[in-house]
DNA sequence: CACCAGGTATGGC
DNA sequence: GCCATACATGGT
């Protein structure tokens, strides 16, 4: 089964595909030399999508399961953020000396998401003050087993493991993983919070971001910067700043934005130029930070 | 052997 | 509210 989705304006795939492909073993999708494939989860059922690019148009390529169109079609909008507008933050971004090159260099890169918003949690824990390259190899042993696997063409595929599944662990089970104590304990916590349907997508929604924040922030593990950043990859909301961020710091500190790390206060003062775009200009700063292949 | 990494909780003032 | 510190572990 395939189908397509047309290209907007100002979307770029070769853009989106190199962010997911930085470098990083990235056990939730695969690279492949034009397409993606990726493993997801409609009700519990495992389907495997293949997206490349023609003509103008995304090209979803259904490789197993039978799933509704819309639905798929509704995940990779959300995925690459497709439905987006960017002429508004492209024209701010072109009014910054030292951010506009981003403009032509970056042409075309969306907000990637972790539409699933528990794991768009996790794995913001996993990554709580650890280099990259141990985070995804964490994620990967946490996925391969507690996850869902499905095999391909000689390939193995994963989905992130369940709130379901994880609520039912020990912290004893994640520690021959290398997870710390603490990270262990914040995963399992988060997960019940998800169990018991005190915290969801769909209830996060209903709230402004402020008030998502705080119903965040008041589980244990979830700091600012892991509210922040679940609501930008999951949710969507563009006016969060990931407060906190090395990464984030790091490359406003390179762009000669600031001369040695930026406080809170200039990093507000900053953003002040990007009402509305934040999470973007945060996504695209990332990027900066990105080795050139 | 230090110091840092896409932080957070805790306790002291 | 703002600061220091512990937490764990791999990479450089």
């Amino acid at each position: 089964m395939t189908f397509s989705i047309p290209i907007p304006p100002n979307f770029s795939f070769q853009e989106c595909l190199w962010f997911l492909d930085r470098n990083y073993d990235d056990c939730l999708h695969e690279i492949r030399e034009s397409s993606v494939r990726k493993l997801i989860l409609v009700q519990a059922i495992p389907i495997l999508i293949d997206i490349s690019e023609k003509e103008q148009n995304l090209i979803i390529t259904i490789l197993e399961g039978n799933p509704q169109q819309q639905i798929v079609i509704d995940f990779v909008k959300e995925w690459f953020d497709i439905e987006r507008d960017l002429t508004d933050f492209y024209h701010l971004l072109h009014q910054d000396s030292d951010l506009n090159y981003m403009v032509t260099e970056y042409k075309g890169l969306r907000l990637l998401g972790i539409p699933d918003l528990f794991e768009a949690l996790c794995w913001s824990i996993i990554g709580q003050q650890i280099n990259l390259n141990f985070a995804y190899k964490l994620k990967r042993r946490f996925t391969e087993v507690y996850g869902t696997t499905f095999h391909f063409q000689n390939s193995v595929y994963y989905a992130f493991p369940s709130c379901e599944v994880v609520a039912k662990l020990k912290v004893e089970d994640l520690l021959p993983m290398q997870f710390s104590n603490r990270k262990a304990e914040y995963l399992i916590e988060i997960a019940k919070q998800f169990v018991d349907g005190n915290i969801s997508k769909a209830k996060l929604s209903e709230l402004s971001t402020d008030e998502a924040l705080k119903k965040l922030i008041q589980v244990r593990g979830i700091g600012e910067w892991t509210a922040n950043y679940a609501l930008m990859k999951s949710l969507k909301r563009l006016e969060c700043i990931t407060y906190g961020d090395v990464g984030l710091y790091n490359a406003l500190h390179c762009l000669k934005k600031f001369p040695k790390r930026p406080s809170r206060g200039e990093i507000e003062s900053f953003f002040i130029n990007f009402k509305n775009w934040e999470a973007y200009t945060v996504f695209y700063l990332w990027r900066s930070l990105a080795i050139p292949q």
